[in-house]
DNA sequence: ACTCGGATCCACT
DNA sequence: GTGGATCCGAGTC
């Protein structure tokens, strides 16, 4: 399980060193694991795409704020979540976006959790789309606002390394955030080269 | 493979 | 009243 000094450093480097470890997820008797392939930086007080720009704290991004190794969950779209991992010092608002996992154990029961289906009912179109964006992991992984503030450290939700490290990270800019001025072109968006996982190209 | 629009609703202004 | 750190299905090429 990582510790709260993973999380209690720089933030791009936080969203890079993700990238490799396995997300667990221990729900109902199902030990779910995912492999996390891309994320996103977001960097409060000087990121005009970030919820915590210029230190603007509200009663959805107040979890930001905590000390690192929280779960920052949010709902959006009117319909879905995402999930991210506070970052830095307590007070220090940013956080890194879980934008895409390889799904590794307990793929079955991520399958009921996202489509309510069994495996074998699930076509070829569904399997590729079971985890590879920002909601779709949280469905999978029924992450919800329920989970929104707890921290990293117990058998619910936690993050390990389980020494995967032999791949190339891609650097480049985030997605959907055009409404973030200059902010949209910062390289903040990392993932595993080649994965087939990645939510984008 | 690609674009486009609808779904859906809570927090924010 | 507005719009979003998204997803999916329909339509087109």
């Amino acid at each position: 399980m990582l510790n709260k000094d993973f999380y209690k450093k720089d933030t791009l480097n936080v969203a890079k060193e993700l990238l490799g470890k396995n997300i667990v997820r221990n729900i109902n008797g199902h030990k779910l694991v995912g492999r996390i392939v891309e994320t996103e930086a977001y960097i409060g007080p000087f990121d005009k795409a970030a919820h915590s720009y210029n230190n603007r704290k509200t009663q959805r991004n107040e979890v930001m704020f905590k000390d690192a190794g929280h779960a920052y969950i949010y709902f959006i779209y009117g319909m879905y979540y995402c999930f991210n991992i506070v970052t830095e010092d307590e007070g220090k608002p940013c956080a890194v976006l879980i934008r895409a996992i390889e799904p590794i154990e307990g793929i079955d029961y991520m399958f009921k959790l996202r489509y309510k289906k069994e495996l074998k009912e699930i076509s070829k179109s569904q399997f590729k789309n079971l985890t590879n964006g920002p909601s779709k992991l949280c469905i999978a992984l029924n992450l919800d606002k329920s989970l929104n503030g707890i921290n990293l450290f117990s058998d619910t939700l936690y993050v390990e390394d389980a020494g995967y490290n032999d791949f190339d990270i891609v650097e480049t800019t985030r997605i959907n955030i055009d409404y973030a001025e200059e902010a949209r072109f910062y390289p903040w968006r990392f993932y595993i080269k080649d994965n087939p996982w990645v939510s984008q190209k």
